[in-house]
DNA sequence: CGGTATCCGGTGGGATACTG
DNA sequence: CAGTATCCCACCGGATACCG
């Protein structure tokens, strides 16, 4: 009987994973696939993440770099959502014990995985920014 | 001398249109990808956009068919998020002026150009749920 | 330089009730 | 069946000030 670690997704949605394989026995939502396209979403969707990941795309960056390419930003919520990538373990967060501070944020192997994902939005964003134009809210 | 569209993006970042060509001509942002980025990701992201657009790339979908695959979803934001996904020429509404009420939801042209997208977040989903699994707030 | 701490307003979104 | 209409509140995120 394998073990089992229950995970509340969006909308308290439930997916029950297999510990050892990875893989999603619950029965009552029997196409999982939806919540892993909501999880993926969730990953690089509030309100910063995307741009951010996308400036560490080229490489690695420090703390007031990232504040010039994303001049809109603030220093609390750029410091909120490296954190939070960090601990998502998207990106790596390195201090240099020096005065003044010196703090480098880059990829993680793991966060690499996502380079596709972010390469092929920004693509559509090119392709399509005529029909995006029109868009409301956007 | 083209006529520029001005476009304020995520945090009030403005790009400057060309209403012809599309292109972007803001010189103030030298490279205007990350917010592309932003745009695509704002289109499929808010709370249900990304799992009501999975399903119908399954097929045309009824109010209440979608309803029962999402069963998390409320009425209100299913009505609202799809309300929305219409005006972004993303779906298309389609009402049967019978009673009681018949209306169908399918992606436009448009829409299906995200197709690609959306199956590679899910595929990125399903290759590393177990990564996924260790992510908190996911 | 690279952060915290605090305050606070707007809004995304849930619960519930009603309807053509 | 496929929606509106209200109410309400949690929390996201901006502004500002301060710190090691």
């Amino acid at each position: 009987m394998p073990k089992y670690k229950m995970v509340v997704n969006r909308g308290e949605r439930i997916i029950m994973i297999d510990i050892k394989t990875g893989e999603n026995h619950c029965e009552e939502w029997p196409d999982t696939s939806p919540c892993l396209v909501e999880t993926t979403i969730k990953l690089i969707s509030g309100k910063w993440k995307g741009i951010i990941l996308y400036h560490l795309l080229d490489g690695t960056k420090r703390f007031n770099e990232l504040r010039l390419l994303i001049p809109t930003i603030t220093q609390r919520m750029l410091t909120l959502q490296l954190r939070e990538l960090e601990e998502q373990k998207i990106i790596h967060r390195e201090v240099y014990p020096v005065v003044p501070p010196k703090v480098e944020y880059s990829l993680t192997e793991f966060g690499e995985t996502l380079r596709p994902i972010i390469v092929d939005m920004k693509q559509w964003g090119e392709k399509y920014t005529k029909e995006v134009l029109h868009i409301k809210n956007i």
